[in-house]
DNA sequence: GCAATACATAAGTGTGTGCTTATGTATTGC
DNA sequence: GCAATACATAAGCACACACTTATGTATTGC
């Protein structure tokens, strides 16, 4: 189950710096590595899980390997919250704050 | 962190589960087990769980204890997937509609 | 071909997680 | 008060997870 797979993911405060970085921009395994005190076995693994999420995809380039934020899962993630949009009215305002905030 | 008592609640599979049950209306813990295959302990863990993540609430009603969805949690989720927004236009449909639906 | 670089995989280890059984606490109705 | 009901907490256990070190695989430049 993808859903499972991507909360799991998740849910390890390095991945998500992992993930947070990568939304910046494509990068590859050793570029992540930087300022991150993390093994290069440990960081090759999170990619994995990161990757089986669908929250990320690689792209091999030559010797690197390239790695983007993978809009599958996030998407996937949209899908689960809007089952409970029933939910939201009552914190709307603070979230348009939010995205608006975001906009700028 | 609330973000990481989030995704690691969600992390499960029988944690959602129960959430989903919650989204559909208030019920107590007893009534939540019904058709779950899950011990009145595991149960009373999990709801703790949810609530420590904001994704669910309590209030005691005589003997009983009610459960029911925290918008509070929820809010928070949309507010960490707003971050990864310039993500979205790749799904854009999907999306569009998440969008449409909190501007309501 | 061969050394160097970039990354993946294997195997082992400590810790966290979800379950269990047993027991504790709170509220109700008599 | 006391039995019954509803739920929480404690303690123990099997398993998953994130890490480590060691090794394997792929690509580059000479």
């Amino acid at each position: 189950m993808i859903e499972n797979d991507i909360f799991k993911a998740l849910a390890d405060p390095t991945r998500r710096a992992i993930f947070e970085k990568l939304a910046n921009g494509r990068l590859n395994a050793s570029a992540l590595r930087d300022g991150m005190d993390i093994s290069q076995p440990a960081m090759s693994q999170h990619l994995a899980v990161l990757c089986q999420a669908h929250l990320v995809r690689q792209e091999r380039q030559g010797r690197f390997v390239n790695y983007e934020v993978d809009p599958d899962g996030l998407a996937h993630i949209a899908g689960w919250l809007a089952k409970y949009r029933a939910y939201w009215p009552a914190r709307i305002d603070a979230l348009k704050t939010l995205l608006k905030d975001m906009d700028q």
